[in-house]
DNA sequence: CGATCCACTCGACACGGTGTCGACGAATGT
DNA sequence: ACATTCGTCGACACCGTGTCGAGTGGATCG
């Protein structure tokens, strides 16, 4: 459960354990997550190792509430989208896809971190899966609708396409952001990613 | 590099590796590569800690040299398909598809901790790039001859969906064989893979 | 305005895993 | 019988984690 040592009074303090997520964000630039000691997080943050504690339970907490941020602002991005594929469908596709490539973009580190970690932290494997869960739910609705109102053909179950098509992006996402050796370049990833999704759900190009 | 402690003579004492590797393998269906210890796998040979390392450089060492095992099996399988796609695309793509989700599965342990351990050892990271390389190259190529003959419409560069639909399905095959949450019934894994293939590849279903 | 309380801090320790070193046996060839 | 090399391990040093208990200083209250 990973209880924060949280004071109940509102004196200072939370800058400390705002300094210790600033510092993770910071060297997760740097350097692998496992490469990090708790005594970086706590020497960047000013404070001894054992003060760290007082603050988080483990080094993975903190990636936890790291990627808690992250999460919270795909959130808020893939909420305040358009919602309108009758009208336009290739380009809202394209829009949400782009709403969560921007954030991993921007939060480069701590996404590759929170899902390299997400094998050895059950907590954070757990509210991953849930964020996962969530896209897969939407994208699921939507290729639905868009059925049903003849845009699109059957064929495949519409949540496993939903589920495949939401792992190719997690799993390429990663690829580009990290540098790896088959990947894209970071200015075609939406193009190719929108392309197959449309190309998937559709069994067609659309006019954009 | 990773150099192995090999005798130069033929004598015994290679059963000992073949152990460790085995009991590595065993382990690993139990429980994650970061829980087993150098000690857990000795025991399971049948020796010292210390003298794991007259075999092993490391811990890293024995899930490479797993790793390269079952990437030759892939490598074996693959190569040993039919390639007449202008005969039966559909199929003959199901089929490579196939070979690598069979492969895959009767090493989903090794595969899984190969895939999780890439962030941290940069041989393993390199050994898995090569492979994946690999598979990206050989659908480019077939993507490229598809497109050729008339039966595969452009709008996507050819290396960067085949780069795409590769890192899919890894992705995909991972969270199948590993149970993870927003995931396909194993059943289904091949049928929604090879689905998306075609309809992204030739822009419209294909007869089976 | 002293007592007290509580958020906060850290020195020092125990533990567990990794990797190394040096010594010791047991075959093999000379 | 002797030397060399393979194989083996006990013992050690090291490093990162997590905990415990003893402080310290500022706010609050009688």
């Amino acid at each position: 459960m990973a209880q924060r040592g949280r004071r109940t009074t509102r004196i200072s303090g939370d800058e400390r354990q705002e300094a210790i997520l600033v510092t993770a964000e910071t060297l997760l630039g740097e350097k692998s997550f496992d490469d990090i000691s708790i005594d970086d997080l706590a020497r960047g943050a000013g404070i001894s190792r054992p003060t760290f504690y007082f603050y988080f339970g483990s080094k993975d907490d903190v990636l936890l509430a790291l990627l808690d941020r992250v999460i919270g602002e795909v959130e808020r991005r893939v909420g305040a989208l358009p919602r309108d594929f009758e009208a336009a469908p290739a380009s809202t596709w394209r829009q949400s896809i782009g709403a969560f490539v921007e954030v991993f973009a921007a939060h480069r580190a701590v996404s590759a971190a929170a899902i390299a970690g997400r094998a050895r932290n059950p907590e954070v494997h757990a509210l991953w899966s849930r964020s996962m869960e969530s896209w897969v739910a939407y994208t699921t609705e939507v290729v639905v609708a868009e059925r049903a109102r003849g845009a699109a053909p059957g064929g495949l179950d519409a949540r496993e396409l939903a589920v495949a098509l939401n792992l190719m992006n997690e799993r390429v996402l990663t690829a580009v952001f990290s540098g790896e050796s088959p990947s894209l370049p970071e200015t075609d990833t939406l193009d190719v990613l929108a392309g197959i999704w449309i190309r998937s759900i559709y069994g067609r190009d659309l006019a954009p």
